[in-house]
DNA sequence: CTGTTAGCGCTTTCAC
DNA sequence: GTGAAAGCGCTAACAG
């Protein structure tokens, strides 16, 4: 019968074991929040007594006094890709689970006014703790993600850095991870690698001042890609799909760049600066009749789609599952302590390897 | 500077505009709340002081009180396929926002203890209604979900029916879809057309008692299409994409299948039982040089993957935006009449014509 | 060490 | 019509 009853149940409150005890309420109050100033006796008793009559602390209306409730936020832009972030969302969510939190969701546009009403939003909510995910702050929005720690409430930010002393952050290292990827390939032997990407992308390798005006995750990509071809020695070749489509759809415009560009002279691998892009080389190089990996190897990035395509798309694995718990971890150690150092977190990708890449064969 | 201070401004409670007006703080909370027995004066004047103070109600304090935080949940199982339902997630959010609601999101295991424990959190924030996403919930767990609404929460079910008076359900109509795709390209002067599945679909139309016990979509947009086929007098083919790789890939198994049957005979159009198999699908034929959709035309379901092929699949759309927004549309409602009629809503397919489809080209 | 007193910000019942 | 009193369930100061 217990369990049917979980809704009926009379909830117990301090009160009724206070009155069960013949002590006062607060009194619980202290024993069950470890409380310092009462005796290991009291507190066990008080402990005893509340397994006993079932009763589970109402965060909520505690939360009421102390201005915190057990939730934590995340905010996340519309523009960015959703799909991608599901793994984020669902590691997240596991790690507030974890330590007996709720998650509350807040999708922005990328403006000022939305994410203020996010903000407000998470603030009523007495949220103790958020993570923006990049994209839904400008920099000149800082302030108020500043102003929000000041207020109390843990912030950190996936995706992008944030120099501030108690807001953490969490990046993904996107240019080592086009600096790996092109290095296994050309460890496989293979010397003419070709990369695709979109507007955005530069086609030479910046120093690093100049990289900090192109914080986009293509271009860093393409950066990596260009210094480990540089650093070995070979020729590169960074090829912009330019969106003949509109809206943009990624795949579309890497195959039309790829028929139109006809031969592939020497090429024999190609990377696609996200999954998207390396299913469109799949589809342009199956009709081309080159066998995949025979002929041409080609990766990706993301994970995300890599297993769409035939062959399967070797890929560098965006550390979404890491990220999303390590954003609620961060959120947790800093709601403990507020002004703890802060820290920069950089993840690494992951390299998985499938079908679509072999070591390149002799040429006959 | 009014900006600027959004965090720190000393948050202006109803007192607040009690004393400004030397009135009861108990007359602002009637006057705000269009509580009945007040003067429309009395009314005006509050509201009034209420904008020129920049006074935002409380919902978190006034949720203690009542029962109900303005917030609403989304109970969603993990093993489902997050990525489709992030659409849904969105739209259902963007409802809430409408109304001045906050959304927690509770991600479960098929298991009655999750279940068991999603329900506690929601309950624990005073969330004011849910909506469970079919999957969360087995057909024992019913009585769970009555008792919630027996408790005061407005709770709905998304993608599965729910016979009780107080649940109100959102389906999708998958047999129609089936039904409709199928149809549309018998119009387009198909007469071979092939349906390609997985285990778990039927191969023969099964009167509705039988399905009664085989709800999967996949298995209903497989009776959809068979019942098309036979009303218009052609012969049927379905084909099942047996589980060769593991975990199933559904994009692999297809196009597996299809190169082991070698020959396609006559057939002019292959319907895939999702995106996934029509990708598949448009990576054999590719590989067998046969063009889409001159020779043959392909279709999908939906239009969760069918921009990432070339070409871009025709799709039956499922409506996932349409029923986030139904699903807290109804939430909405419901809290305001928790007593008002049950709502069935069946959600149409919409058909998303691309470039995978033609009419049938005569044979030459 | 424990109990008392006072709220958090709002709602509700019941007098006036 | 409006105000006064009580309370949602918990916490935080201060006494005892």
């Amino acid at each position: 019968m217990q369990e049917r009853r979980y809704v009926r149940e009379k909830k117990i409150t301090m009160k009724d074991i206070a009155v069960h005890l013949n002590i006062d309420r607060t009194t619980v109050s202290k024993a069950l929040s470890a409380n310092p100033g009462l005796s290991q006796a009291m507190v066990e008793k008080v402990k005893q007594a509340a397994k006993e009559l079932g009763y589970h602390k109402d965060t909520f209306a505690s939360g009421l006094m102390t201005g915190k409730n057990a939730v934590l936020g995340i905010v996340i832009a519309n523009e960015i890709n959703r799909n991608i972030y599901a793994s984020f969302v669902k590691s997240f969510e596991q790690v507030a689970q974890d330590h007996q939190h709720a998650v509350i969701m807040c999708h922005v546009e990328r403006n000022q006014d939305d994410l203020l009403k996010a903000i407000r939003l998470l603030k009523q909510q007495r949220v103790s703790g958020a993570t923006f995910v990049a994209g839904t702050h400008e920099s000149l929005d800082r302030q108020y993600l500043i102003e929000l720690t000041e207020s109390g409430m843990a912030v950190n930010v996936t995706g992008s850095r944030f120099s501030h002393d108690s807001v953490d952050s969490i990046v993904y290292d996107h240019k080592r991870a086009g600096y790996d990827l092109t290095n296994y390939l050309i460890g496989q032997g293979h010397r003419h690698i070709m990369m695709i990407s979109h507007p955005g992308a530069s086609l030479k390798l910046l120093d690093d001042t100049e990289q900090i005006s192109s914080r986009n995750s293509n271009n860093l990509r393409t950066q990596g890609y260009l210094q480990a071809m540089h650093e070995a020695g070979l020729p590169t070749s960074v090829v912009i799909a330019a969106h003949a489509t509109k809206p943009p759809i990624t795949v579309q415009d890497c195959y039309t760049t790829l028929k139109e560009m006809g031969h592939l002279g020497q090429t024999s691998a190609i990377i696609g600066a996200s999954d998207d892009h390396a299913l469109g080389v799949l589809f342009a190089l199956k009709e081309f009749g080159i066998a995949v990996p025979q002929q041409i190897s080609v990766a990706g990035f993301d994970d995300a789609y890599a297993t769409l395509g035939v062959p399967q798309l070797t890929t560098m694995r965006m550390p979404l599952r890491e990220s999303g718990e390590t954003a609620g971890l961060l959120l947790i150690e800093r709601m403990k302590r507020l002004d703890k150092d802060k820290a920069s977190i950089v993840l690494p990708y992951e390299m998985i390897v499938r079908g679509s890449t072999s070591p390149k064969y002799e040429s006959m």
